[in-house]
DNA sequence: GCGGTTCCGTGCGTCACCGTACATACTCGC
DNA sequence: GCGAGTATGTACGGTGACGCACGGAACCGC
């Protein structure tokens, strides 16, 4: 539960644009636009439990992804958490100051450690409203986002417990493009917005069919179709929703 | 469960466009762009109940309300549905489309009847693409839907359905401007995610406590502080996020 | 190798909501 | 004023998850 750290790299060579190239948002960016915004990101790295913003306080920073994962929270009276979204290289953390909300909605918690880009909110805003294709990038993530909330309240509200965890495992994986990953029942029990019990059976049931293996926090998928499977479909849609063929202005 | 009708005026005079104009998404247009835009909206009336686009299905036309109130509904396997955003005139239907998605993630449904400006879609999508001040508009409203969607999966989650029933309430007299509305149990059933008779018992209560009375769909708000103390902090929370301070590019 | 910490498993009573079925009551059109 | 349709109320067993409490088991540091 502690602050990002500083990369000590920021302060030896100027960043390495490779680095900050591996986010696919400022990938996606023209290069004389990445060009001028490149200087004005920090490297820092962050480490599992790290929170990068509270819901409803002030965002101090925007973060952009290397090769790190960020949960998206929903909060409710504090303590209950539903991840409402799951950021990693392919997006950002922080796409609505850009336009000029200074607090948050959500808690942004660190699923897996790793680097990322960052960048003071009030630079961010003012770099935005002279980039059009940052605009364009921005707009483009927020639906993509939008997608994955409205599926996650659908899902939240009708699918059990069993088949909501197999979703978010397997989402996880793309993500991460990997099989095993860190991930103790404690961290999925907010995630899901349930018990930590409740992700135990579901879990230990998941196991027994022999989809996945687990220990101590060390999850493997054994068996991905059997396991999108035992998912709902939202994770199909989701997935098919960030990866729209494209007809419009951008 | 029919299509909205074409606006016999739409075979007379011009469209007026103070009506087109009390849509408040083209309303914030800057007069020019407004003036090229005009005049492809057709106007169109909608009756309670019909469907304007559906989950999954390709969107054949973008709308902006003037006075007519439209549902969006996540839906789960077809028969189970939960509203994800409520849109007035305050917003839109379709603004996706601007991206380039062809097809829609949410069954939008009327619930209360009215006139709206229509566009084809992929008129307007062409349209998007060459007025920049459309685009910030529509990114800027993608952000609230964005925090309704957020806010309603988290309450939907963890709140109890009365206290849920009494956020729909007050969120439908904010857009409306009204304390008196048509709205049945069965369709509050299906904006919920919850059986009917869940919402009856829940309505019931909320009568008895005086907060509101009811007769075959005639709802009538008696105590808004009342009602939203019975209902959760979701309500204040999107309010807020709707009508933040804006120091960014828009 | 011992103690603390983290992580996982089990048991038990409670509860909100589900699915279904059936009963009433108001309203409208003829 | 009578049937048809719509809207609302009641009842009942079932269940997935809750809250809480405690037991055990693997890992880590000294």
């Amino acid at each position: 539960m502690q602050s990002p750290r500083e990369n000590p790299m920021n302060h030896a060579a100027p960043p390495l644009i490779a680095e900050h190239n591996s986010n696919l948002l400022l990938a996606a960016l023209p290069p004389q636009e990445l060009a001028r915004i490149l200087p004005l990101l920090d490297p820092v790295t962050v480490d599992v439990g790290d929170v990068l913003c509270e819901a409803g306080d002030p965002l101090r920073h925007i973060y952009f992804p290397h090769d790190c994962l960020i949960s998206l929270m929903g909060v409710a009276e504090g303590r209950m958490t539903l991840e409402v979204g799951l950021v990693g290289r392919e997006g950002m953390v922080g796409a609505t100051v850009a336009l000029g909300h200074d607090t948050t909605q959500v808690r942004a918690i660190v699923q897996r450690a790793g680097s990322a880009s960052r960048m003071d909110s009030g630079r961010f805003r003012t770099e935005v409203a002279r980039h059009p294709s940052l605009q364009r990038v921005l707009y483009r993530y927020t639906d993509t986002l939008l997608a994955q909330a409205i599926q996650i309240a659908v899902c939240s509200r009708f699918h059990v417990l069993e088949a909501r965890l197999a979703r978010s495992l397997l989402v996880t994986r793309d993500r991460l493009q990997s099989d095993k990953f860190h991930l103790t029942h404690e961290f999925l029990a907010h995630a899901l917005g349930v018990r930590r019990v409740g992700v135990t059976k579901a879990a230990s049931a998941l196991q027994q069919q022999g989809l996945i293996i687990y220990s101590r926090g060390n999850i493997e998928i054994l068996d991905p179709e059997g396991l999108a499977a035992a998912s709902c479909t939202c994770y199909e849609i989701v997935k098919e929703a960030g990866a729209q063929p494209v007809h419009g202005f951008m």
